[in-house]
DNA sequence: CATGAATGAGAGTTCATTCAT
DNA sequence: GATGAATGAACTCTCATTCAT
């Protein structure tokens, strides 16, 4: 493939994620794509064989790291408490619809394909590990008390995955959100 | 109605109910329903309006209370760590899918009718005070430590219906989700 | 048929015939009339055998005769100008639909069942005949020029039932259907 | 669109007209339309977005224009009282059933789209607007008596649109169209 | 590499009518 | 005499995908 076709390619894709963010997977048809792309109806086939095959391709691209973020702060030397609000609030921003989501469309065809699920439970492990090291780094700086950090980590992993579905729908509202997600964190802290 | 009319209705209901469970809302059509059911493709329509009020009426008819059972729990005197537990059971089937859940076309309705999603947030609220309940009895009993039994309660509610979601798609073991709930209510506990 | 069903029957054409003045003949369905009358589904069919036979009854028992009228007024010795104006003005509110009509059904009707079209020229020729009485008296009393009285009385017709029809899809004003009617018989007058 | 794909369109259009011109607005369904067609049910949505959408195309490319041959019949020194007539003849035809007509059709969808209504009016003063040529150029010439010529093709134009409509339900013959066309016209001739 | 055209399968819904009760 | 239940046939319209060009 040619550079001026991974361009397209990238292009198509960078389209067809405003489309899942926007109507989820099943919610999404090729013609949205293909009328948001400006391009021909067969034209998104030469690049993807299906919309799964699509869906699967911006779902990759799109599994952001939180490591090397989280890594520059630690080295920054940032207050481990901090390092943990900060991912909180990308996550909240998510579960307030502020911050762009593929977590309905990730929902949605995960529970349409279960093959592809093996994907979701490498992304919480992720958050988790991300966490970990951060929990490990607070109790290390006495920022946290001791605890057992795989436990916690995953424990609020697990929160804000939740969350990001749930929210949406509960319609908490912007305090309610930080006061559940401050409530969840606390038990770390050590000066309470 | 007369009674064999309700009958029917009720069966369609059942039988709906399974679709729904099986595929979610999106997933079921018209189709899956009435051959299931055995009857013809306008049958369904002499008893629900559409697939929306149809499954309303399953969602409806599904509205499980916890607070009977659990009325009755504390007034036998069952202690309060083993009422949460047999709560957070409840769900754990459903997140374990072994009992029949209707998580999954709930959140695709609700996503798909955003108007109707006051019913989830009086689902969680439903849940949360039969929650507090148990916590406020398990204060008095001397079984739980003394907390904002309404903060706990809440929380815990989230989780369970953030898990109900997510949990399908992690693949969590039964022991995993068994370990999660434990350390989810443990800080409650009073002899730990 | 007993006196009650006699009753019934009434109730329901008078019932139906405010479905058919509101929706026409094609957009008018049974479930509109059972409901507007509050009966069973299937209960129309009990005095009517079908949609078809149920608007046939309507529009024979609605065919109103102005030739009653016309004679009293002429036997009153009301002049032949305000007669003539008198029959205008029933077809006036008619078109600019300030008086329910039947026509918009007729039309529909006669169209799809071109078997009852005879029914169609029978009420053309009954209200040129009226015409034909009153441009006759005209004569005789002076109020309108010599002419071919059942020429006239035709045109006359001709036209209003035209514009009955018309005029709603035109949106001609009130002025404009005044001047229009107007201008029609203006040649029959005499002092002009 | 490409040639091959506007000459389908056409001959969509075309087959479309027929079946409108058939069986009026509401009595045609996409299924009649493609069968004629001879293409699958999704074919016709290819090219038109709705049944709506398709007679509003038909409609438009049916808009017949008289104006611009009246206007050369002038410049010929044709007499206006044949112009006059050939105008009618046009109708009559029509009425008669000689000439495929969409009046009904059009008619029909008028009654179910009032939004669409002012096309109607416009049609009305097109022809409106054309015999006022005609009238004026008849009094010029000497042909016609000296008249309200808008007023006396306004009355026209109504007539013809009128009789479109109920000359097939009032099964007027041949003779009597064309009588009472000629009476219509009378009033304007000179040498009467 | 790209596209317009075409399609089969299927979606939800409505309707007039029938029939056992 | 009246009805609730049931149905088959039809409706408009959408979708993901294929294929010749």
């Amino acid at each position: 493939m040619g550079r001026i076709a991974e361009e397209k390619k990238n292009y198509i894709m960078e389209t067809a994620r405003g489309a899942f963010i926007e109507n989820g997977y099943a919610g999404v048809t090729m013609r949205q794509i293909y009328q948001k792309c400006g391009i021909s109806k067969s034209g998104i086939y030469v690049y993807f064989s299906s919309i799964k095959d699509l869906f699967l391709a911006v779902l990759q691209r799109d599994a952001h790291s939180l490591r090397q973020a989280v890594d520059i702060e630690i080295w920054e030397g940032r207050p481990a408490e901090f390092i943990l609000t900060d991912i909180m609030n990308v996550y909240r921003e998510e579960m307030l619809g502020r911050k762009p989501s593929l977590a309905r469309a990730t929902y949605e065809f995960l529970m349409a394909n279960p093959d592809e699920r093996a994907f979701y439970r490498s992304q919480i492990d992720d958050l988790t590990s991300v966490i970990v090291t951060v929990i490990e780094y607070g109790m290390e700086s006495g920022s946290f008390v001791v605890c057992d950090a795989r436990a916690w980590a995953s424990h609020i992993a697990d929160v804000l995955f939740g969350m990001v579905l749930t929210v949406p729908l509960s319609g908490y509202s912007e305090d309610e959100v930080s006061n559940k997600l401050t409530f969840l964190i606390r038990p770390l802290l050590m000066d309470l």
